[in-house]
DNA sequence: TGTATATATTTTATATTTGAAATAGTTATG
DNA sequence: CATAACTATTTCAAATATAAAATATATACA
């Protein structure tokens, strides 16, 4: 806590600013790409990727909450998705035993099947657009990122 | 381009794969988190934020389409948002001399110094939330993922 | 010139997305 | 038990987002 660190801290703040832009440029290159093979090569779209992907890794389902929570989006917009990937047999809901207000949300058999093979390829896209970084980069690029994202999950709560 | 690389490259699709991942996480944390003090501190949203910055940027102000190319959204998207900003008075739709089909869109006064408020305390969140990073890991983050990005926009033309 | 093609934008239909309000059910506590 | 406070989800209204179609204008070139 010295005293005087205003002119010395006007240059971080300024390439805080700029890594936030990159950062935010490189997730929409890959955003927008990603979600225009989905369109073409799966007939889906991003958010509908996301719920199943976010199913597909817990066997038991999710409620609502847990859902909209691990992908950070609001509560309603949930909802559509998953009445959408419900009405196309993807997914189920399911009462949960013990609170009738909650629900369990789970891919179907047909909904993990269609999963599986849109992952192996998505993962197989991320791989060829992230191409120019190597294994050992991605790893550490990967972690630094983790920390800085949890260290800032730990402070808002 | 040799013969064999199936098995060795396995690692690498995973680990890129969490690094999109991780990108991914930390935008959606850091824009929630900039959306929400947009809208209390500021009440806008960050479409309108995202649009007035562009055009901050460039005096002589923009065509819808680059404006749409430069946010990198749909065209449709854009006269929705340019819409509503103008019937707020932050912004101006011009004609285009010598092109009629065209629209050139600029800040108003009033949009300029409405923008000029809301970008210092921007800029002051963003060191802030990403305050674990000094400004050399900044910067060299950023130019890494410029270049990451770059690469990627230049393949796909 | 006349017309095919290309470009710039808006419109349209749908899907997301948010935040807030409404519903329904649970829990804590006097 | 009664009921206030809390929790889980859906509903709602408004804004944002996409892709595709429609409009209007420009440009190339036979």
């Amino acid at each position: 806590m010295s005293a005087k660190e205003k002119p010395a801290d006007q240059p971080a703040s300024k390439e805080r600013l700029r890594l936030w832009l990159r950062l935010l440029a490189a997730q929409r290159v890959i955003e927008n790409e990603v979600r225009e093979r989905l369109r073409v090569e799966h007939d889906t779209t991003l958010p509908r990727f996301d719920v199943m992907a976010a199913l597909y890794r817990s066997e038991e389902g999710l409620k609502m909450s847990e859902l909209s929570g691990e992908l950070r989006v609001s509560n309603g917009n949930v909802t559509g998705i998953v009445d959408r990937l419900v009405n196309d047999s993807l997914i189920v809901r399911a009462p949960v035993p013990g609170d009738r207000r909650a629900m369990l949300v789970r891919l179907t058999q047909k909904g993990r099947e269609t999963f599986a093979g849109m992952a192996a390829e998505h993962e197989s896209w991320i791989s060829e657009l992230l191409g120019n970084v190597s294994a050992a980069e991605a790893s550490s690029l990967a972690q630094r990122l983790y920390e800085i994202t949890t260290e800032l999950e730990e402070r808002s709560k």
